[in-house]
RNA sequence: GGUCCCGUAGCCAAGUGGUAAGGCAGAGGUCUGCAAAACCUUUAUGCGCCGGUUCAAAUCCGGCCGGGACCU
């Protein structure tokens, strides 16, 4: 019996991923998932470029606004909420499109991985930064040698997070993150195909720039102060976004506006270039290169044509 | 015209005789539970130019070029 097919949309902070994606569930009847950990999020609007409703233009999309900002995630979560959306999809007859930058998330989608069940187990991870604080992270580090050698080798000891989640999967869970090596296994629900989208970095760099820009043109600050005014805090994970942790910096007095708008144009090629890094390892993903474009017609009259064949 | 100070990587910058710290930017990378996070690697055969002293010069001396301050 053969896979049913979903068409991934991937590539880069600002290279267009949201457009392409709508264009292409236009074009072959299908339905957006968001795979994008800050579109997930409630009131975060502007500053995580989720499309407009006008955007959508009628394009039902997924995984978008389904969490406070207060609410605790994971990509445990955000893989079985995902997969229950594209089953449902397909369950109508129509075309899963993913579109989104968020690799790990884009990993649970693509591969076979197992979370096992989800646990609440905070104070266990309390207590692990408090030892890395008072007894330093080559002690956390140590414990980790102990339980988990294999993870301890391929995890920095500067890597505090990496270090607690491997002694927590390895003492908690009892499911040592070695255990996962080198699973790769594509999932078994469905076949993805993997289109790109893409840019010349400093053209990619440049896009950045201007969009920045037009957040701020269309409100950012505005929405920021009514997140900080809503009780969101710096300490909440989802204010972690870029955009919204510079300006709440700035908002408190830390640095000038013109810096917060530096920071945030630096920190979101930072991410894109990531990004990149992440994207370039899917072997099977085809490139749709940007800048190789005059007209932006033929770019995506270009990947109409890949996408056609055996769809 | 005179006196003084400065000139080290794309940027900031340490280094006053013993063979070029560090930070930022840039580039590359890691990745199974906060991932727009966290973390790692990497970047000057050369210190404005020319000459001199010395076993040895970014460091000392002379000249020149460039920038700045003050004086006339």
């Amino acid at each position: 019996m053969n896979k049913p097919e979903i068409l991934v949309i991937a590539g880069p902070t600002a290279a267009g991923k949201t457009a392409v994606s709508i264009a292409m569930a236009k074009r072959y009847g299908g339905e957006v998932v968001s795979c994008d950990s800050m579109q997930l999020y409630k009131y975060m609007d502007i500053g995580s470029a989720k499309p407009s409703p006008e955007e959508m233009d009628g394009i039902p999309h997924h995984m978008i606004d389904v969490i406070d900002p207060r609410e605790d995630f994971s990509v445990a979560v955000y893989q079985e909420m995902a997969k229950a959306a594209i089953a449902d999809i397909l369950e109508r007859g129509r075309l899963p499109v993913i579109c989104g930058g968020t690799g790990l998330y884009l990993n649970a989608l693509l591969y076979e991985m197992d979370f096992g069940p989800s646990r609440r187990d905070s104070d266990y991870r309390r207590n692990l930064e408090k030892l890395a604080e008072e007894k330093g992270e080559e002690a956390l580090h140590a414990r980790l040698a102990d339980v988990d050698p294999a993870s301890a080798e391929r995890i920095h000891p500067h890597n505090i997070k990496r270090v607690i989640r491997a002694l927590e999967a390895a003492e908690l869970d009892g499911r040592p993150l070695t255990a996962f090596e080198n699973v790769r296994k594509k999932s078994d629900a469905y076949t993805a195909r993997l289109l790109g989208v893409t840019w010349d970095r400093p053209v990619l760099y440049r896009r950045i720039d201007e969009r920045v820009d037009r957040m701020l043109a269309a409100g950012l600050k505005e929405e920021v102060r009514g997140l900080m005014a809503r009780g969101f805090t710096s300490d909440d994970i989802a204010m972690k976004g870029i955009g919204y942790k510079e300006l709440i910096d700035h908002f408190n007095g830390l640095y000038p506006y013109s810096e917060a708008v530096r920071l945030i144009k630096r920190n979101t090629r930072h991410y894109a270039k990531r990004q990149m890094t992440w994207f370039r390892k899917y072997e099977d993903m085809v490139w749709f290169n940007g800048s190789a474009y005059t007209d932006p017609k033929n770019w995506l009259e270009d990947m109409y044509a890949w996408a056609d064949k055996r769809s």
